[in-house]
DNA sequence: TTGTGACTCTTAGTCCGTC
DNA sequence: AGACGGACTAAGAGTCACA
């Protein structure tokens, strides 16, 4: 395991740009979730690795879509050429 | 924590499904995928909680994108409406 | 307002089996 | 082929004080 060392900063990077966008600080993003702040900073830094429960509940804290949240970039231009994961 | 206690079993099913379309057994999905092949089992009968890295693996292993594995049933009809988490 | 190290407790994840 | 159990190690969950 632990390949994929990019993920968890990818997806970091996206739950913090889509924080932002809704104009929350982390404390109010994660108290939202129902997740620690601290822990929190952890996941939006890449340097935690979270469950899948988590992920949903962030994902809720979003109000948005699971597949949603995976769509980093090229978000549905074609069909099936966006995430391969793994950078 | 521990909302959402059906993320885990959707998933597993999604997995199930896609791995069955490829033509695979456990055994062997779980070792393309680098994990062990009890884990798979749980991991698709829903009583497992996977870490990101884990659901990346075997978006890998499924040769698919990690926002395709998250599309459970209303990929894209409309717009917003598809998986919001927590059934 | 956020980053970070350290910590406890739980569970992810592996490996051995049996049914 | 796959469900399920036990035992184990590594790592995540969740929280704190402090910068």
């Amino acid at each position: 395991m632990e390949k994929t060392g990019s993920i968890k900063k990818v997806l970091g990077k996206r739950i913090r740009a889509l924080r932002l966008e809704m104009g929350l600080s982390q404390e109010a993003f994660a108290d939202k979730c129902g997740i620690d702040r601290t822990y929190m900073s952890g996941i939006e830094r890449g340097v935690r690795n979270p469950t899948l429960v988590v992920i949903c509940a962030i994902a809720a804290g979003l109000e948005m879509d699971l597949s949603h949240l995976f769509m980093f970039d090229g978000c549905a231009g074609k069909d099936g050429e966006s995430t391969t994961c793994d950078s």
